[in-house]
DNA sequence: GCATCGTATGGTGTATACAAGACCCAGCGC
DNA sequence: GCGCTGGGTCTTGTATACACCATACGATGC
């Protein structure tokens, strides 16, 4: 192991960790309000590190606070989503070509490889939460080919608030997502920053509709008034 | 004014502002430590706002927190700079381009010729703090401007982290800079994407190379060595 | 019956207290 | 002299306590 000092992380990380989780898994619903106490109660930890937990949570766009109101779970409207889809767009789009026009490191491509590899039996054997997971890695991989960390980071933040989107859905369409990582992934081998580029954005729009199509029939079939409902049947990766 | 509990905003906001402050205008140099005890008791508050606020700041890069070790202002190395300038570089020519699509609100179009107006009198009348301030403003009413929300939300964030750079630092060459704001206007205005992105380009990698010089113009001056040293003399406006 | 005002309750905001970790330095042994 | 060890101090981590705000609901007046 590492050292012992830097494996213990503070209440505060834990805490936020666990709240992370039961947001983008959907135990929290959008829309349903966080309180401290009673989320302090059930971690076995006071309320300090809850309300610190709280504030980096906060930070990363999850939740919402109002002052002396409490603590709500983020709803991402239509519009809001639109608007994070295309700042992610432009940042990756940054990073594939830095990626392709500097090359990468080969410890990072052959990552990048594997994790394609993963991601192609996951979708193969129909492993939605494994895929999930994946495909979250490779997006987080390809920003660190840029070399770039304030690309990694921001990159990872939008990230974090796309995936609420995709809360309590399944993934379909799974398979077409990991053909455009390839072609994401060789048009970088080959360097062409023009050509990383067009993949780039077909596969984030093409995600993006796929997206858009799954809400739309989604809220088709459930009650479309109610912001707090849960879609189900709905979902796609990017 | 408005109503007045929306005005009563909590101590960590306070704090938080502060804190913001006296790093951004040199009080608390780079490097620096932050104590906890010591600043709650100096603003007359009790440590816990004073937490809240630091993980407020922290998650806006403008202080690393290292468990059980404390607080310490960041030092933007560089490295680290240039990357931030990338990314920045990527928004805003995002924002233009969007902007200048899909056209800007006429009210957001006044408030720019206004604040370009103020600009360029300032910069002839040598008034820096004041020109620091519109350039802020002028950069966050151009990505209002694109009417995406997370997009001013993120360049916000980092603006808030470049200004880091310029701490301390007088602010030479306004006025070509404000020259550049001017043609970027005038490329929303005629609704000519491309344009827009190469006037904003120019910009930025001016206002960036203007960074640089200066600061190797600071460094041969100033002890090299010494990562918390304030830089005088330095600074450039992006 | 309806509007309005108390009042109870649930919740956040802030302060204080204590525990535990990190760091510094003196003193000791080798 | 040099490294190690011990305590002391400074600082952060966590818990508890209380005050204040927001809201819901019932009582009271008309």
């Amino acid at each position: 192991m590492k050292t012992l000092g830097a494996a213990h992380r503070p209440l505060r990380e834990l805490v936020a960790d666990e709240l992370r989780q039961r947001i983008l898994d959907g135990r929290l619903p959008q829309g349903g309000r966080v309180i401290e106490d009673r989320l302090a109660e059930e971690l076995g930890v006071s309320r300090n590190p809850v309300r610190e937990a709280i504030r980096l949570v906060e930070s990363e766009g999850l939740v919402e606070v109002t002052p002396r109101r409490g603590v709500v779970v983020s709803v991402i409207s239509a519009e809001e989503a639109h608007d994070l889809i295309e700042v992610r767009a432009a940042l990756e789009v940054a990073a594939v070509r830095r990626a392709a026009n500097q090359g990468v490191a080969p410890a990072v491509l052959e990552e990048l490889a594997a994790i394609l590899a993963e991601g192609a039996a996951a979708a193969a054997a129909g492993q939605f939460e494994r895929l999930s997971m994946l495909n979250t890695r490779f997006h987080d991989e390809l920003a660190r080919g840029s070399g770039n960390g304030a690309l990694v980071e921001a990159l990872r933040s939008l990230q974090n608030r796309l995936q609420l989107l995709f809360t309590a859905g399944v993934h379909r369409r799974s398979g077409k997502a990991w053909e455009e990582h390839g072609r994401i992934l060789d048009a970088i081998r080959a360097g062409d920053a023009d050509w990383a580029e067009a993949e780039t954005r077909a596969h984030i729009s093409g995600a993006a509709s796929r997206y858009e199509n799954n809400r739309a029939a989604a809220a088709d079939g459930a009650a479309p008034s109610d912001a707090a409902a849960t879609p189900d049947g709905a979902g796609a990766q990017a």
